[in-house]
DNA sequence: CTGAAAGCGCTTACAG
DNA sequence: CTGAAAGCGCTTACAG
């Protein structure tokens, strides 16, 4: 059990709250410089940190931050993680993590968990598109803000990019190459990314007089799994796409596996773009094409973002966006890559 | 502002011990069926869920937990707090996650934090050797569970594998396929994996009549870059290892590139193993040989240990300890590899 | 300058 | 069966 004020009072024959205002450097009262130094000393000694529990009590404020999305063992919110951490931490804030797996319920019932513990706020990034969830965070009042997905178009405080421009600049790298027939791992119709990054790839193909076949576009969700399953659908079609715009990085990994299992080289048989640049990306080989965002910076503008609410006590609505970027890699240009001694066997593309 | 017990009470009429103890399904007290349905029913109303900070004030009972690691960038350690979390949720427990990078500054001023939040107990991956900081959990009294990393031999409840008989499947692997000159990219002295994998390098050399050449084992540290730089380093000898053991998979990924820079061939040029078995292993091109050790189910095992301990309100030495696994793929056993399209150049070895 | 009290929201042993 | 009180450990407005 650590030291408490009480225990510290009697050994230093004075009230509970002259330690606390000491403890506190409290600045409004002056304390006597004698007795000051004694319970100072007395401090010093026994270590005494306040209990963190009754101060959040008395004072409606705990320290703690939450982080909800869907899964850390993406590293995209496991970057996103470390920017809201190095965010908050030097504010002497701790941060939970929630993983929902992408599941609405569990997204409710750790939000509701968080809300029971008194968090100062949660940053949130598994929104769903006119998510109930964050109508109920609004209306209970509890500080947040929403990274990458938004849930009502500026109706929230968001840090995030252009989703339509990113995806608009992947379709059209991919365009410009020669690449008419474009296929597109789709997120979900129900999550933002999902829906402006289709938008984007969209807009990219009618921009370049490009049919839009709508059996190019099979949605894959966010996950390697999905990706595999999606490209090999998408691989199967008799006049298969010669390029694929995958909605993720992770989407992506899983169509390169998918494109190998069924003997595609790429990008020769197949150029591949992901989204979002996370460090796998670049380690792939060949490297992956990817629309750079700025992750570990969503991560902590999104902490800025929310002690700005917690400190002032009023809800915001700002939002920080940043610009997405094309990265070139090997996966769409043959040679590219960071595979030197890879034999170039004669890119196919007109 | 969520509704409290005291206006519960007021709206019910009756006294707020009453309301707590439906709340609490309390089996001891017999309410009577009348008011209990009435309270109920007003419970459900107004969503009443009792205020945390209050409840463990009270209860001296947080349901927090905090999970203590080097970098959850780190793939390994986004697999651990998935295990952690997925142990301790189904419990009613939230976890806190507390970066070190490494640093045993930021290790202790994130243990004292969490002391001061009187988290109900940690789990803690990033402990050194002799750590103050475990005894200090110890002296403390605060539950704690070690994770793949211990700190004084058999004295605290720990969970991992057996580091020194992981090392040597790796090094016996390596002979076995003839290599004489076995590098190894070393963790650090400090911490138990480095020492413990370096001893088990040194006995399958030894076991094997090959001699220890001191220029061959360097300190890589942890990460990614340290991993370039040590293989680096080794790859640079005037007699050049055919074959590297790296203590981590990231630092593996790191000699990977160092090799790719230097124009080297994996496995022709140098064979590579790796440790862990993370995700991103079996995606390198080549796969990467390693060590296969069941992350996620540290993860869990640990929320075990750890809620037992707190549950019990007991400390505990129990171990667990999870048998390590070689996994030969490619970066060892040329055309092995998952990556079937890329044409053979002829292995040197022997 | 310092003490004493009130109160944050809960739980539970004690009465009745 | 239910009420009233005490107390978890803190902070702070109010006295003096």
């Amino acid at each position: 059990m650590p030291v408490t004020l009480k225990q510290l009072a009697a050994r230093a024959h004075v009230h509970p709250s002259t330690i606390s205002r000491v403890a506190n450097h409290d600045p409004g009262q002056r304390i006597a410089p004698v007795t000051r130094q004694r319970i100072e000393e007395l401090l010093r000694e026994t270590e005494y940190r306040p209990n963190g529990v009754a101060r959040g009590l008395k004072l409606r404020q705990t320290l703690v931050l939450a982080v909800v999305i869907p899964d850390i063992t993406n590293p995209f919110f496991a970057a996103l993680f470390r920017g809201v951490e190095d965010g908050a931490s030097p504010h002497g804030y701790n941060v939970l993590l929630c993983n929902t797996d992408g599941s609405p319920e569990r997204q409710r019932s750790h939000l509701q968990s968080l809300h029971a513990r008194q968090v100062d706020g949660v940053i949130l990034a598994s929104s769903f598109l006119k998510d109930p969830a964050v109508r109920w965070l609004r209306q209970q009042r509890i500080p947040y803000v929403l990274v990458n997905r938004y849930s009502d178009q500026a109706h929230d405080p968001f840090v995030g990019s252009d989703d339509v421009v990113g995806a608009r600049l992947a379709t059209a790298h991919l365009a410009a190459l020669g690449h008419e027939r474009i296929g597109h791992l789709a997120g979900k119709a129900t999550v933002s990314t999902g829906v402006l990054r289709r938008r984007g790839y969209l807009a990219a193909l009618s921009e370049r007089g490009l049919s839009t076949d709508p059996r190019l576009v099979i949605e894959s969700g966010y996950t390697e799994e999905g990706g595999a399953r999606a490209a090999q659908q998408l691989l199967s079609l008799d006049d298969r796409p010669t390029a694929i715009f995958a909605v993720t990085d992770m989407t992506a990994v899983g169509a390169f596996g998918a494109a190998r299992r069924m003997g595609l080289r790429i990008p020769q048989d197949v150029a591949i773009v992901g989204y979002n640049d996370i460090p796998l990306a670049s380690r792939m080989v060949p490297a992956l094409t990817t629309v750079h965002v700025p992750i570990h910076d969503f991560g902590s503008a999104a902490a800025r973002l929310l002690l700005e609410q917690v400190e002032t006590g009023e809800p915001s609505r700002r939002r920080v966006i940043f610009n997405p970027e094309l990265i070139v890699r090997g996966s769409t240009a043959a040679g590219a890559g960071d595979e030197p001694r890879l034999p170039t066997i004669g890119a196919k593309l007109r």
